[in-house]
DNA sequence: TCTGGGGTCCTAGGACCC
DNA sequence: TCTGGGGTCCTAGGACCC
C-alpha cells in the first residue's frame, strides 16, 4: 500500500543555535546554546555543533552545561527570528510539492510522491532542496533530510545522519533499519511506552513485528495496539497533513525562580500568565470558552483544576478570576514551583457577531490599544493595573475590578 | 543550584438520552 | 416485577512531541 509513497522529513540542525551563529559571526565556531537565562532555573533550548561535542544536550540545565562546558556561551532566543527563517525554507520546500505538512518550528514532512521523478528521482530532490537553502537561507543552517515511504520512518531516517544528512530507507532495509533501532527511536514511543511494552515480553523492535496484534490490542486498546502492530512492522497510515490546522488551546506557565508557598506572589505570576496567552490569543482572533490552571510543586506533583467561562472571551480579568478558582485550592499543600494556564474551547472572534454591552465595547478597545503598545515597545510595557494587583478607585460596571493601566519600563 | 515551555492526541469514565 | 445497552458528549489526565 504504502509502497509506492515517497515521503521526507526534513530536520534542522540546531536550529535555533545555527540561527543564533548565522545572525552573530562572533559566535561561529563557539559552543553555545540558547536560552537558560541566569537568575532562572532554565534549560538549554538549543545547543551548537560544538557545545554538542563538549557534551551539552538539548534540554540540560543551564548549570549542569556550565559545569561540563564552561566557556559555553549562553544566548537569548530569537523567536522572531526564527519564524522568520522557516517561512522561508517552507516556501522552499513548497516549490516541489503542496504537501507540506509543517511539523514543528524547525521540522516538516512533504509528500513528494508523484514529483520526485521530474527532478531525477528523491534523492536529487533531496539534494536539489539542500542546494536551495543553502543559496537562499545560509550557508550555517543546514538540514537532514530523511527519506522513506511512510512518516515515521522518514522520521527516523533523518535521524540516522546529523549534522546535513541524507539517508533514503528503501523498502527492503525496513526490517534491518528497525533491527538496529530502539523502540524509543520510533517517533511515538516513548520511555513509558518501551516499559509497558517490557512489562508483556516485547523489549525490542523486533519483538513487536513478531507480536501477535491480540496481545498488542488487548494491552493497549484497539487503537494503540493497531497502531503498535503497524508499527512493528515499519508502516504507518498517517499521511502529510497539507492543511494548518486551527489552534486547540493558548497556554502558559513560568517556572519560578525559587518555590514559594506566598499566595500573592502566586496570584501575581498567574495574572501575567493569563494576561499574555490572552494577548496572544487577542492576536490570532480566537476566544477561549474555558480556562484551566494548575501548580507543579517541589517534588513535580501537580494540581490544578478546569473551568468554563462565563461566555467565551479574550480578557484577562475574567480568565484570572476563574483560573484563581482553579488554583485556590492546590496552593496550600506545599512548595510551588510552577504555575501556568491554558485556555482551550476556541472559537474565532467575530467581533460584529457579539453584542458587548458599551462598558465591555471600551474595554475592548483598552485591550487592543494595549496590544499597540506593547506590540512596539516590548510584552511587559504596559500592564492592566487591575491583573498586576494594583487597587483603583475607578471601577467599571460589569467588571469587578477597574480598567486603569500602570505605566512600567516604557 | 536536577528536571522549561509550548503544544497535540488518546483514553477512561461519568452523565445523559433513547 | 427489573435495572439492558448503545450512542454521544464532556472532562480529566496521561503520554508524547520539539
Amino acid at each position: 500500500m504504502s509502497d509506492g509513497r515517497v515521503i521526507f522529513h526534513i530536520d534542522m540542525n540546531s536550529y535555533f543555535a545555527s540561527v543564533a551563529q548565522q545572525a552573530n559571526p562572533f559566535l561561529v565556531g563557539k559552543p553555545i546554546g540558547v536560552g537558560g537565562k541566569p537568575g532562572t532555573r532554565g534549560i538549554i533550548a538549543a545547543a551548537s555543533r560544538e557545545a554538542k561535542k563538549r557534551g551539552v544536550k538539548t534540554a540540560m540545565n543551564a548549570y549542569e552545561a556550565l559545569r561540563i562546558c564552561p566557556e559555553l556561551e549562553i544566548v537569548d532566543g530569537d523567536p522572531g527570528a526564527y519564524e522568520h527563517i522557516t517561512e522561508d525554507f517552507l516556501r522552499i520546500f513548497r516549490r516541489y510539492t503542496d504537501a507540506v505538512e509543517v511539523f514543528s518550528i524547525d521540522e516538516a514532512f512533504l509528500d513528494v510522491t508523484g514529483w520526485h521523478a521530474r527532478w531525477g528521482g528523491p534523492e536529487a530532490l533531496a539534494k536539489r532542496i539542500k542546494a536551495d537553502m543553502r543559496r537562499e537561507i545560509g550557508e550555517r543552517i543546514t538540514c537532514s533530510i530523511g527519506i522513506a515511504s511512510t512518516k515515521i520512518l522518514a522520521k527516523l531516517a533523518s535521524d540516522m545522519k546529523k549534522p546535513d544528512g541524507l539517508v533514503r530507507i528503501r523498502r527492503e532495509d525496513v526490517s534491518i533499519v528497525l533491527a538496529f533501532s530502539e523502540i524509543t527511536d520510533i517517533c511515538g514511543l516513548a520511555e513509558r511506552m518501551r516499559r509497558r511494552l517490557a512489562t508483556i515480553g516485547i523489549h525490542d523492535l523486533i519483538d513487536l513485528g513478531l507480536a501477535p496484534i491480540t496481545r498488542l490490542t488487548v494491552t493497549f486498546g484497539p487503537v494503540m495496539g493497531a497502531k503498535l502492530w503497524l508499527l512493528g512492522r515499519g508502516e504507518d497510515l498517517s499521511t502529510v497533513a497539507q492543511e494548518e490546522n486551527d489552534p486547540k488551546s493558548f497556554g502558559n506557565s513560568y517556572t519560578l525562580p525559587e518555590d514559594t508557598v506566598n499566595p500573592r506572589v502566586m496570584r501575581e505570576t498567574l495574572a501575567k500568565l493569563c494576561e499574555k496567552a490572552c494577548r496572544r490569543m487577542r492576536a490570532e482572533g480566537y476566544l477561549a470558552g474555558n480556562v484551566s490552571a494548575f501548580v507543579r510543586y517541589s517534588d513535580f506533583s501537580h494540581g490544578g483544576d478546569g473551568t468554563r467561562l462565563g461566555e467565551p472571551t479574550d480578557d484577562p480579568l475574567p480568565v484570572l478570576e476563574a483560573a484563581w478558582k482553579c488554583v485556590l485550592p492546590h496552593i496550600c499543600r506545599s512548595g510551588v514551583r510552577m504555575l501556568g494556564i491554558q485556555l482551550h474551547d476556541l472559537s474565532p472572534d467575530n467581533g460584529q457577531l457579539r453584542l458587548w454591552p458599551e462598558d465591555g465595547a471600551r474595554r475592548r478597545r483598552l485591550l487592543h490599544a494595549l496590544d499597540a503598545v506593547n506590540a512596539r515597545y516590548g510584552h511587559d510595557s504596559l500592564h492592566s493595573a487591575a491583573t498586576t494587583g494594583v487597587k483603583l478607585k475607578r471601577h467599571v460596571s460589569g467588571f469587578k475590578y477597574g480598567t486603569g493601566v500602570m505605566k512600567r519600563k516604557v
